[in-house]
DNA sequence: ATCCAGGGGTCAC
DNA sequence: GTGACCCATGGA
């Protein structure tokens, strides 16, 4: 049975092509698949799990159900899910008025345009991806994830391929310190996100409860307040899932070798100028360092 | 072999 | 509030 495909016209300073190449850049993601110029992701839905394909014609995104249900429902949230992940509804345009009032920046609007800040919906993933990214480089670190997902993750098949999802907080608050542990998580990864699956479960943590919150400091506090959250994963976080334009990861080793990079400071203890600096930006914080880590993949500065 | 990687907790001042 | 130290493990 077919489904109609869903069209998303694609607002303007967008490029599909950009978000493909963060989405896919040089790293083992296995939380979605890369080919042919569109993505293949599976994702959990209140109506159950959903395998869909997304590719760009005619200046339309084309979503297609390919496993899964396709009531009205589910599709609408497919929708919903897709518009947030690629933060289709928002207006970058001022971003790039910012980026190029700046003299060291203003390359980015032309060479990054229509990249948008790719999110992270469920904030226990978000969560589960700083901490297993803690300290570690990124290629270690999304063999762990994989490591996780493959083995307590559901999965959807089509065509003779495996797409994951990743694991909800009831299975991984089951899940044995240990078995993390051979998984070669270090104790502590294991432990945090035991930890956060468990707050998830009990209620002590949501997504929903910390959009509650009055204002940013409040959730970063409420986010800091449980093991294995710092500063950098609770706004990593917040900037991922519930795209809180302050949510700066400060000490990132990435972003501060981007600022030197860019010359904006000298080294990496120059918090003043740090903070200067993102203070022109005000509302597009986040922008500006999604823009800065793909600055990291041009060669030719660093 | 050595340094580093999209940090965090703890403890002393 | 700040800084030193430890943890932990693969990548380059």
């Amino acid at each position: 049975m077919d489904h109609p495909t869903i069209l998303i016209p694609v607002p303007p300073f967008f490029s599909f092509q950009e978000c493909l190449w963060f989405l896919n850049r040089n790293y083992d993601d296995c939380l979605h698949v890369i080919s042919d110029n569109a993505i293949w992701k599976a994702i959990q839905t209140p109506f159950g799990d959903v395998l869909f394909h997304i590719q760009e014609h005619g200046g339309f995104l084309e979503i297609e159900t390919l496993a899964g249900p396709a009531n009205p429902e589910c599709r609408d949230f497919l929708t919903s899910f897709v518009k947030e992940w690629f933060d289709l509804e928002r207006d970058i345009q001022p971003f790039y008025a910012h980026l190029k009032r700046d003299k060291r920046l203003a390359y980015m609007a032309d060479d990054f345009t229509g990249l948008r800040l790719i999110g992270i919906s469920d904030m226990f993933e978000a969560l589960c991806w700083c901490i297993i990214g803690q300290q570690i480089n990124l290629t270690f670190a999304y063999k762990l994830k994989r490591r996780l997902v493959e083995r307590f993750g559901r999965h959807l098949e089509w065509d003779n391929q495996v797409f994951y999802i990743f694991p909800d907080a009831e299975t991984l608050a089951n899940a044995e310190v240990d078995e993390l542990r051979a998984m070669q998580f270090s104790e502590k990864k294991a432990q945090y996100i035991s930890g956060i699956a468990r707050a998830f479960v009990a209620g002590m943590l949501s997504k929903e409860g910390i959009a509650a919150l009055p204002d940013f400091p409040a959730q970063q506090k409420a986010l800091t307040s449980h093991k294995g959250i710092g500063i950098w994963t609770a706004n990593y976080a917040l900037m991922k899932s519930l795209r809180v334009p302050q949510g700066i990861p400060h000490g990132d080793v990435g972003l501060l070798n981007a600022l030197v990079a860019h010359g904006i400071i000298a080294d990496r203890t120059e918090k003043d100028k740090i903070n200067a600096f993102f203070g022109a930006f005000a509302g597009w914080e986040t922008y500006l360092a999604f823009y800065l880590w793909r600055s990291l993949a041009v060669k030719a500065l660093v």
